[in-house]
DNA sequence: CTATTATTTCAGTAATTTCTGAAATAACTG
DNA sequence: CAGTTATTTCAGAAATTACTGAAATAATAG
């Protein structure tokens, strides 16, 4: 690997810890690498910086793109693909979010919804239901919270991170005052 | 498998979830066993009922253990182990969150800082730096946020989250009667 | 203490995932 | 169009991870 010591400490890190996330050192690494960089990186660059073979890193940048994490341009005079980041980490973590929440919130809730809809006859089965009860209307919570959330804008959402522990303080205040109107007690 | 079609499709959802995180398969399984189980279970249960291996088995109870997400107990007049999750599914998120910010957040804000110190001397370095500053600013602010609302209790909590987008409006609230202090303008 | 039962460890095997090089396909150039 | 370069696909090799059965260890009972 043909990179400084604070890129590929950089770029190993996030291989390790795409291992532990379902994607693969690979594509952490790839990622990493384009985060880092000014310039968009084509295929043989990436290839080289990494040392993998191109085959693996167009397989990764398949993968990143399903994730649609990353952007793809063509440099003029040039007809070789280059590939980069969103410039906006918030851009990237929202993304993040979304295609997570499709592939492995959404599916869930489906399961736990259909598994809501039986009416069992036995008290094992009653009790397994009561439980994925509760865990349905907890992730539907959170995650109902999530879009809302994610549909501030930036400075909005950076105020409300911000104020973090006073918001418990807010609602108090917005109950008193019968504010808002969509919590219920 | 020995479960009824109910507990089955729940208990092979969360095998095939746990693979997509860094989980494995029987580990998923194991959880979402216990969790639907109002009694607690032995390791003989469970890999009769998941058709495990015992030493499978117990392998991936150690594993939960690690993550702290599963209790330990003995009934009386037997001394095998029985293992059951905890009944409250606010109080697994939160150990999940806990868990993972410790093996994965916290060593990537650390190695961002590290990072940050160096004093780069070209211009790619300067600008890897400058871009893993912005990664480290969002995920300090994401994780004290976080710290700070897992410190709310649970009706809180849910009134918060039922709040959602009308955060918007108390902050604006706030905004006009400078209510709070912390967040910045 | 010895016998019995429960649990963990671990070396080896099985299964899966990752990665490569070669071949196929696609995109462009002149 | 033919020739060149870029990209993708894919079968198999390499590496990693998951799983098992047997052996070791630990805990309890009598």
């Amino acid at each position: 690997m043909n990179l400084t010591p604070l890129v590929q400490s950089f770029v190993l890190h996030f291989g390790e810890m795409g291992n532990r996330w379902g994607i693969n050192r690979t594509v952490g690494q790839i990622y990493a690498l384009l985060y880092a960089s000014e310039k968009p990186l084509n295929t043989d660059e990436i290839a080289e910086a990494l040392d993998f073979s191109r085959s693996n890193v167009s397989m990764g940048l398949k993968e990143l793109d399903s994730w649609r994490l990353i952007k793809l341009q063509h440099l003029p005079g040039d007809r070789r693909e280059y590939f980069s980041t969103p410039e906006d980490v918030w851009v990237i973590f929202r993304t993040l979010a979304d295609e997570r929440r499709k592939r492995e919130i959404d599916p869930t809730l489906s399961m736990l919804r259909d598994a809501l809809l039986l009416d069992p006859d036995n008290a094992a089965d009653k009790f397994a239901q009561k439980r994925m009860g509760s865990m349905y209307e907890l992730i539907e919570m959170m995650t109902d919270w999530m879009a809302d959330i994610q549909r501030l804008d930036e400075q909005t959402l950076r105020k409300l991170m911000k104020l973090g522990a006073a918001a418990q303080k807010v609602l108090e205040l917005k109950g008193k005052f019968g504010f808002g109107g969509t919590a219920d007690e």
